[in-house]
DNA sequence: AAGACGCGCAACCGCGTGCTG
DNA sequence: CCAGCACGCGGTTGCGCGTCT
């Protein structure tokens, strides 16, 4: 008997032999079945609508084509970057509570939150070898990242936008607390409650240039050289961009630098200065390049 | 051209929780 | 109070597809 037949049935499958059970991927005569099915009863007691519906599906199953799929207000396409900062802000928040991450990105399901985490931001933290959870590399999302897509969303480079209708609101209700979205010192922003006590985030269109990258050390030819040691790469991406530095967190150095230095850092960085803005996760293909390269990697 | 490999995403699973009789 | 059921959540798996060698 294979493992998976070995596992035991959950309730929702007792309720039909597992013989008569489809699983696997959903053809488009099961979709049609489903939604025209929802569209006449509604949705909910998801076994008896399972059956009722003709369906030779788990209750489990059509809930979760439905929530994850077939829902009509779902959000397709890449992730914004206005989507990717609020996954990192309530990820920094709450942790791996991707459905009440969800809840504050309309259209996204939490099976799409937790995937994008999986898939890019827990790669990205393989690739610095530190692991997501260190307080290392939520350093480097806050100060680093966090800001610089702020920055894209000041610049009005976010992604291609949704539907009017499905935008991302201006003031983001959240219900139990306050997200901030400034990253760093310099970035702004705003809380303001509302008559009836909810609290709403104002992002304010004053952004800055984020945390600039630590300086490479200049070869004899002019070009710039980058150590492949990870395990120093903390020590460099925490140096400030002084002469005479000491070390300290990326969090303390992030905060020392003024806004004097984050103005210069384009001339600080020459020629890798900082990337131009493309797509893609951390959002763009070419912040990858720049962070690749300030990485060592 | 074809096989290997990696990535992204849909779907599944086990388990916890809340509701109801 | 308790058992059974339905639902929802977070973790995991497996497949399709694009890229690389």
């Amino acid at each position: 008997m294979a493992p998976r037949d070995q596992r035991e049935m959950s309730s929702d499958e007792e309720s039909a032999p597992a013989a008569e059970l489809r699983r696997g991927p959903w053809t488009v005569e099961e979709d049609l079945l489903l939604v025209n099915y929802i569209a006449a009863h509604g949705e909910g007691r998801w076994n008896a609508l399972a059956r009722c519906a003709g369906l030779r599906r788990t209750g489990k199953s059509c809930r979760l084509r439905w929530l994850n799929y077939l829902r009509p207000d779902l959000r397709r396409g890449n992730i914004t970057a206005s989507e990717q900062l609020m996954i990192l802000e309530l990820h920094s928040r709450w942790g791996n509570r991707w459905s009440k991450i969800a809840q504050h990105l309309p259209g996204r399901t939490d099976n799409e939150i937790k995937n994008y985490w999986r898939t890019r931001v827990q790669k990205h933290a393989r690739q610095l070898n530190c692991d997501v959870n260190s307080q290392q590399f939520k350093d480097l999302m806050r100060y680093l990242w966090m800001p610089r897509l702020l920055e894209r969303i000041g610049a009005g480079d976010d992604d291609a936008p949704p539907p009017a209708q499905e935008q991302l609101p201006a003031a983001w209700p959240v219900d139990d607390v306050e997200v901030e979205l400034s990253c760093t010192t310099a970035a702004s922003s705003s809380s303001v409650s509302t008559d009836d006590g909810t609290h709403h985030h104002q992002q304010q269109q004053q952004i800055v240039s984020p945390a600039p990258p630590p300086a490479p050390a200049a070869g004899s030819d002019g070009s710039y050289s980058y150590s492949n040691n990870n395990s120093n790469m903390w020590d460099t991406l925490c140096q400030p961009p002084q002469t005479d530095y000491h070390a300290t967190t990326a969090a303390e150095t992030a905060c020392s630098w003024s806004d004097e230095s984050l103005l210069l850092a384009p001339c600080l960085y020459g020629d890798m200065g900082l990337p131009e803005l493309g797509e893609t996760m951390w959002g763009a293909a070419a912040d990858d390049l720049w962070y690749t390269q300030i990485m060592g990697l």
